[in-house]
DNA sequence: CACAAAAATGGACGATTGTCCATTTGCTGG
DNA sequence: CCAGCAAATGGACAATCGTCCATTTTTGTG
C-alpha cells in the first residue's frame, strides 16, 4: 500500500486512530468528573476508571494531570464557541438579530446545561492559582466582546456618544448573561430561560428604545 | 470574686478568650490560603502553618476540614452582610436611596476586592459537590433579592404590572451585579467600579425611566 | 509468518493528605 | 503551692495522591 493511501485512509477512516480516540476519552472522562466532583474531586485514578482505561495511559497522552485539566478548559471553550456559532450563522444580517441570536444561544440548553456549567465554575474557582486556565476564559471573554461590540457599534450610530454607548452596552449585556448562568447554576430547576431572556431584552430595549422592545421583538 | 462578675469580665474582656481568639485565627489563615490557593490548594498543613498554630487544633475546634471550610464561607457571608448593612443605614429613606446605597456597597472595595472575591469563587466552584456551601450561597441570595424587590416594588406601584416589573428589576440587577463582580474577578485591574456603576444605572433607568437616569442621580 | 516498534498496562514509589491520640503544657480553684 | 483539668502539641496512622517505569500486549511491516 503506497504512502498516500495509506494517509488517506487515516483521513476518512469512521473510527478514528486508536491513540487520538483514548485521548479524546480521557479528555470527556475528566470533564465528567469535574462536572460530577469537582476540580478538588477529580483524581487520576478517577478519571481512566470512567474512561476504562488504565492507569498509565494520562502520562502517556499528557504531560501531567495539569495539562490534561487544561485540555478539558480548551475543549470546553472549543464547544461553546462551536455551538454559539450555529445560532449566529441561522441568524439575519441586522444587528438586532445578530444579538438576538448570542442571547438565544447563551441561554439555550445546548450551552447552558448543568453539566456544562459546573465544569465552568468549577475551573474558574480555581483559575486564580492556575494561570493556565485564565488565558482561556480571557480569549473567550475577549472574542465575545467583539462580537457584541460589533453589532452595538452600528445600533450605536447617530447617538449623542456612540462609543460609550456600545462599550456600555456591550459590558451590560455580557454581565447580565453572565449573572443569568450564576442564576442557573445555583438554582437550576427554579431557573426559566423565558424570563431571563426577557430581563436580558428589557435591558437592551432600555439603552436601544428604537431597536428592541422588552419582549425580544425586534423592531424596525 | 461572684460569678456574675466573672461573666461580666468575660463579656467586657477586650481580648476575648483564647479558645475563641484561636478557632477565629484558624478561619482567617484558612481564607486566606483560600484566597490565595484555592479550595483544593488548602491543607490542614497550609492553615496551620499560616495561623501558627499546632495541626491538633484544627480538630480540636472543628469536627472535620469540611466544617472548617464551612465556617468560613459562615465567616464571608457575615461580613459581607455586615459590610453591607453600614451602606444601607448611610442612605436615605426612599427606595431610590436605597437601591442605590446596595448597588454602591456591592461595588465598593470593602465589599468587591480580589481578596474576597477569590474566596467567594473558589467555593462556588467547588459548591456542587459539597451542598453544605449551597445553603450559605441561597440564603444569601435570597435575603438579597427580598431587599431588593421590597425597594423596586415600591417604585413599580402604579405600572401596568408591578409584580413582574419588580421582579425581573430585581433579578436583572442581582444578575448585573453579579455578572460585574465576575468582570473583577477576570479582570481586577482593568475593572473601572464607575463605569460598572454607570451601566447598572442605565439598566434601572431603562425600567424606571421617571425614577433614575444613567448617571446615578436619582429624580424627584 | 516473524520480528521490530509502538501502545498499553498496572505495580511500586515517595510525598502528602485528613485524622487520631498519647503526651505535655498551662491555667485555675482550693 | 499543689492538685486537677482543659488546652495544646506533634508524632504516627492508613489512605490516597501524581508520577514513573519495567513488563506485556498490540500493531504494522518486510
Amino acid at each position: 500500500m503506497s504512502q498516500w493511501r495509506k494517509e488517506m485512509d487515516d483521513l476518512i477512516t469512521e473510527t478514528p486512530a486508536k491513540k487520538i480516540r483514548h485521548r479524546d476519552m480521557l479528555v470527556r472522562a475528566t470533564a465528567d468528573i469535574i462536572s460530577e466532583s469537582g476540580i478538588a474531586g477529580t483524581s487520576i485514578t478517577k478519571v481512566v476508571e470512567r474512561a476504562g482505561l488504565s492507569r498509565g495511559m494520562v502520562h502517556l497522552h499528557f504531560e501531567n494531570k495539569a495539562a490534561l485539566l487544561l485540555e478539558v478548559a480548551r475543549h470546553m471553550s472549543d464547544e461553546y464557541y462551536a455551538r454559539q456559532k450555529v445560532f449566529i450563522s441561522d441568524a439575519g444580517p441586522t444587528s438586532q438579530e445578530k444579538l438576538a441570536a448570542l442571547i438565544t444561544a447563551d441561554l439555550s440548553e445546548e450551552i447552558l446545561n448543568q453539566y456544562t456549567v459546573n465544569i465552568w465554575y468549577a475551573f474558574r474557582g480555581e483559575a486564580r492559582s492556575d494561570n493556565g486556565f485564565m488565558a482561556y476564559s480571557d480569549t473567550r471573554d475577549e472574542a465575545l466582546y467583539e462580537t457584541y461590540y460589533d453589532a452595538y457599534i452600528k445600533l450605536a450610530a447617530g447617538s449623542e456618544n456612540p462609543q460609550v454607548l456600545a462599550r456600555d452596552a456591550t459590558r451590560g449585556t455580557i454581565a447580565l448573561t453572565e449573572g443569568m448562568w450564576v442564576d442557573f447554576f445555583l438554582h437550576p430547576l427554579k431557573f426559566n430561560r423565558g424570563t431571563a431572556k426577557r430581563i436580558i431584552f428589557r435591558f437592551m430595549a432600555g439603552l436601544f428604545q428604537t431597536a428592541f422592545n422588552q419582549d425580544g421583538a425586534i423592531l424596525t
